[in-house]
DNA sequence: CTCCAATAGATGACACAACATAGATGTCGT
DNA sequence: ACGACATCTATGTTGTGTCATCTATTGGAG
């Protein structure tokens, strides 16, 4: 017997799946010596291969809000990224995967398929299109929705 | 145009509406004084009155595979909530709300109706049931799961 | 009764996550 | 050229969140 209103429920709900998934990313990563927002970083960088700190941070869905410059620092110590401050404009600084990072971001990505495999799984026949557009329309005009509609956007216009 | 597939966009909408949630639900405690995290522990205790601090750590969905010494500690020491060794088994502590903890617990249920509206209002006429189910799936058989259950189950049965 | 595995809790270590602020650098109006 | 302003990054602070380990205590097998 539920006592709990839909809305109670949905919130803690997300709040159990983000804990969960996590969770299992970050096992499965373990290996890797990444975390689940450090391999986010990598991949986003093995797609665009260049981005300002500023411009990592408007994609990424972890630290929506703010500047990744500490996410960053552990990349550049572990040796998978190079930073540069931009010779144009000595404000920015520029990152890239290095050799070993981009060697990673191949493993990462085969942790992730793994992942994505588990949750098509789960789903069973679900259909992922109501409840994904259920969900982006609480984050649509957030920085998080708003980084992951950047994200989602064609590399190749 | 979308270049990610159902399952990604799916991981990345639950941890981007998780973020954006937590940091208005952070936003709209702070008046109180309180996290999302410590808003959550005084609910419980505002409903059980009386909860070891493992039996805490099964009805929490943050914090669902810890125990939550260090979170339940700002609480006493913000003088929100009682900690007491059991005397039949002085392994076990025993945790209730002071009265100022209980008089907190009220202005955090107002504050939470506020972001249930919200919910509401997001989800236009949107159905619940579907999605919740959908969220249902993935946590059923992880902690942060079981706490959801088990805290959505009547207290008088 | 005694030892021993199990249980409850505390704590150390590390990495976020959110907010605030500071410092360096570029831009633009005048 | 200069100064107010905006931009980009770094850093300090606080509070989680996760894993691992440690201690105290209890209940049970023998």
């Amino acid at each position: 017997m539920t006592s709990m209103r839909p809305a109670e429920e949905f919130r803690y709900l997300v709040l159990a799946a983000q804990r969960e998934g996590n969770r299992l990313l970050g096992q499965a990563l373990k290996p890797l010596g990444v975390t689940p927002s450090q391999a986010e970083v990598i991949r986003v960088l093995d797609e665009r291969r260049r981005l300002t700190l500023n411009g990592l941070g408007e994609l990424l869905v972890c630290e929506s809000g703010n500047s990744p410059s500490r996410l960053v620092d552990r990349l550049v110590a572990a040796g998978l990224v190079h930073r540069n401050v931009s010779a144009h404009d000595r404000r920015h600084v520029e990152l890239s995967l290095t050799e070993e990072g981009a060697r990673l971001a191949r493993r990462v990505t085969e942790v992730e398929e793994q992942l994505y495999l588990w949750i098509d799984d789960l789903a069973g026949g679900g259909d992922f299109a109501q409840v994904n557009a259920f969900l982006r329309s609480f984050v649509r005009d957030l920085p998080a929705g708003r980084a992951l509609a950047l994200r989602s956007e064609d590399l190749t216009p």
